[in-house]
DNA sequence: AAACAGACCGAAAACGTTTTCGGTAAATGT
DNA sequence: ACATTTACCGAAAACGTTTTCGGTCTGTTT
């Protein structure tokens, strides 16, 4: 029922508890037949040692904390694996926490998660955060800290990403090189960063291939679902009839735009082409499927937390903190969605 | 930079730390003008107590584990999701953790969880565990567990479940009432209590209303996935060429069943009805949207938490454990992959 | 004036572990 | 025979909190 502890197994023994600790941790001091015995006698007792007790002396509990805005999402749920696989690799657990895309709520589970003294804390800001002084705050208090995929470089601590607009820049290129002329592109709201940059990436790819950009052809989805692009696409294409070529920043919205399209007899991709950004599950399974950028969440995941877990060596070597940025490579994921470009099939980018 | 201690504060107010611990929690003995010097001084420092040494003395954490097969899937991160939501009300953290499917892992994942000695576990079997004494020796050591969605009746303890053959009785019967004579069925490995339940509820409902069961026309799908159910329509559909129902046991099987049956020019659901079981995010983007059975992970998961912060509660006060089980309802989702029923819409069942 | 009741505070033990610093006994060296 | 090393073990402090049990003051009652 209750858990043995170094002084019974030291009082069955006749032993000192100093010793028994001594010989299950192997310490060069200790008879190796005393040895044997502590630790035949631990192992039938079935004894482990109190986490409690250890994290008080060593200040150390052996887990971290992760926060995202949705836990419910293929991308951030992929990101979590990926944390989880890494993170076990070395004894550490993962504390899940979710700010819901609340500022507040990133406060509040920050705060709670500093509370419970755990190692570290990797997080993803919400698209509400425009101040970070209760992260900077966390991070001089001394808690090793690593953002990713939602971040800003207003705060100074390891961080991995994936260049959204290098992304956004392919994903159009690949559109004009199929031989798309007029383009749209299906933006968000323009708060966080990632958002921004997919945008840039694609008047960045317009600029560079000479095609005029035209601020019309910009539409913007509120919610980032399905149901925003499928509402889209009648606007889009009454205003711009001549429309060949589709990027919607995010996978839903596109696929919301293949059945517009598909609604109004339009066909994808021999009159218009579509690409999308994420790579969601589902998207492989449309019709036609969808052309769309891979993020690899695992990627982002495992890397966040070897970053992190550099940060605590170096806290425990009494080392300066770095502030490494890891930036994870995106490729494209060209399906039926969009035309066919001859001698190529997938670009790494 | 390190955290301040009741130490610090009872040296610096020249008071014992016994006198600042209980000022801080209101105890009754302590002068009301010392109550508020020490609290406004502990404010000033930003006290927080120190959750190992209150553990060590508690033994209580606040903090629960949950033990998934797999992460990276919409119903089981839903469900961690209300978990997650349902804890935070009580103050407790979540630490997530997955088995793949594995019955070494989840044995492993389980010892890691009860070694931090957190309160409280709930786990969902991998499909892989026959035995069951890895999980029953926790309980028997005094730790609180809830079993969840994949469960069994061979360990006693309170359980959340749907009745996954009641939710396909109802598939099933919907296809028939929508005059459905020749309903194939396509099942998963027969492990898993949930696929097996599936399949009775399709026999059921079939004998209910009469309708012979022919085994040829049940297929299996290995690997839960879009491919099996695209590749599958082939076979089915030239062994069975007057099938006019098909009951896949999975969302992503039903979708891969739908392509399928588009590229064969068979018309959904004219000519064939089909009903999957789920209700996966992406059921409703398919063309046509698929009608399905919801299953709400994020009641699953709070009606999980709430059990286990009710055992918590009985072990506090030294009670016995009860086994509740709780029982969640799902629906029939009805879209545009089946025939319409008149005078019906959404049957709660 | 003796006895008593509050009011207020502190000492100390406990939770279980780890690690430093001695200490004893035997073994080795001169 | 004495000094010194080696091998082995234990005492004790420390991590930070909580709670029991007294203890010392006042001030009040007979």
């Amino acid at each position: 029922m209750s858990k043995v502890t170094l002084k019974e197994i030291s009082k069955i023994l006749g032993l000192s508890t100093s010793t028994v600790s001594k010989a299950l941790k192997d310490y060069s001091d200790i008879n190796a037949e005393t040895k044997l015995r502590v630790q035949e006698l631990a192992n039938r007792l079935n004894y482990t040692p109190n986490a409690f007790a250890q994290s008080l002396r060593s200040h150390e509990t052996k887990i971290i904390g992760i926060l995202v805005p949705d836990l419910v999402h293929h991308f951030f749920s992929s990101i979590i694996n990926g944390v989880i696989q890494e993170a076990e690799k070395y004894g550490y657990l993962v504390i899940v926490l979710q700010s819901h895309e609340s500022y507040e709520d990133e406060i509040k589970q920050l705060k709670l998660l500093v509370d419970k003294n755990i190692d570290g804390i990797m997080l993803s800001l919400s698209d509400k955060t425009v101040k970070y002084d209760h992260i900077i705050n966390v991070i001089k208090e001394g808690m090793p800290v690593v953002l990713f995929d939602k971040i800003t470089h207003l705060i100074d601590c390891p961080k991995v990403i994936i260049d959204d607009r290098k992304a956004a820049f392919s994903a159009t290129e690949h559109l004009i090189k199929i031989g798309c002329k007029t383009i749209a592109h299906i933006t968000g709201p323009l708060k966080p960063k990632t958002t921004i940059d997919r945008y840039m990436g694609y008047k960045t790819a317009l600029e560079t291939y000479d095609i005029p950009f035209d601020k019309s052809l910009i539409y913007t989805s509120e919610n980032l679902s399905f149901d925003d692009g499928y509402n889209l696409t009648g606007k889009m294409m009454a205003e711009h009839p001549n429309i060949d070529g589709i990027f919607a920043f995010i996978d839903p919205v596109a696929i919301g735009v293949l059945k517009g399209l598909r609604e109004q007899n339009i066909k994808v991709p021999k009159q218009v082409s579509v690409i999308g950004f994420s790579n969601w599950f589902m998207s492989r399974t449309t019709t036609p499927s969808l052309t769309t950028i891979d993020q690899p969440g695992g990627e982002i995941g495992k890397n966040a937390f070897k970053l992190l877990l550099k940060s605590l060596n170096q806290k425990r070597e009494g080392e300066v903190l770095t502030s490494e940025i890891v930036e994870i490579p995106t490729r494209i994921v060209i399906r039926k969605s969009t035309k066919v470009i001859p001698f190529e099939t997938s670009i790494p980018i």
